[in-house]
DNA sequence: ACCCATTATTTGCCTAGGCAGTTATCCTCC
DNA sequence: GGAGGATAACTGCCTAGGCAAATAATGGGT
């Protein structure tokens, strides 16, 4: 039943090197084209979220991006450092804080979609149709065996 | 041609995001079996290259990892400082560092590809052998039409 | 009304990687 | 054999994420 060996591991482009050359593949594609923007991969992903009502306080960054707290408040920090969103309390519930997007930030937000669909059509290039499904549907397969897919949020 | 819309991109499981995970989930499951042993993901890596004669040079692991000089020369600081290896200069090239593990490391290195089997084994549970191969090819296709495939070393 | 488990956010401390610049060494070409 | 380019290793400075602990606020059960 097991795929790989004990005894025998296949150390050169394993599957867990595989995977992590990808993300970095991937991650370096998203820099390129978001180098105009003044932005990072991983700062593109919050805007992202942002943008599409996917998330509007830390939290929910969080759980959306699978992502650590104390990462997020700094990642936080840095946006807003950037003038991109504001932090406001929340006033129905005083743990919260309101995340906002800023005018620069909104404006930045419209365009990124457009870069991430750019981007993963630069990944995805050499593959057929089939194949990108095929990949999403392995992907995904893993993902909810291990339970590592993020619920979808019920609102918005 | 393109498989993702501009107009249109999918926020929730877009294909970069489950890239991500999986590179997380990976992750997470490796850190897991690991623990044991007092080593993380990324330094498994150094000790599995080192135990299996990849590399032996702070440059052949930049390679081979696909990995930042800088970066490479602080993780060999913490495996230094854990005992697990030793840094020789190099009698021929004086440029270069010769690592050698120590018995410590050397101990650590026997066990980590069985780890490795068991945590890619743990992750592709879920997927048949032929699910497996499919997505080593499509990876690999990915990453060779990217020339992101670091060369096999031609020595060793 | 009060205790208690849970949730939200923040902070400190750690590992980790990228980029730019520095120094030492090697190697090639003239 | 000396100049100049390439390579190896290192350093400082940055972004980024994980874990643990602290603080604040909420909400349920009694």
């Amino acid at each position: 039943m097991p795929h790989f060996d004990r005894n025998n591991y296949p150390v050169e482009q394993s599957l867990g090197h595989l995977i992590a050359l990808i993300n970095q593949l991937k991650d370096r594609i998203l820099e390129r084209h978001l180098s105009d923007h003044e932005l990072t991969a991983a700062q593109f992903k919050v805007v992202l979220l942002m943008n599409r009502r996917f998330a509007s306080t830390p939290a929910e960054l969080c759980r959306a991006l699978s992502l650590d707290s104390g990462a997020m408040t700094r990642m936080l920090d840095r946006l807003e450092t950037k003038g991109l969103l504001r932090r406001e309390r929340s006033s129905t519930d005083r743990r919260q804080v309101q995340l906002v997007l800023t005018d620069r930030g909104q404006a930045l937000g419209e365009r990124v979609p457009e870069i991430a669909a750019d981007s993963m059509n630069e990944l995805t290039e050499c593959l057929s149709a089939a194949e990108v499904s095929e990949f999403q549907r392995i992907l995904t397969k893993m993902l909810s065996a291990a339970d590592a897919l993020p619920q979808p949020r019920g609102d918005a």
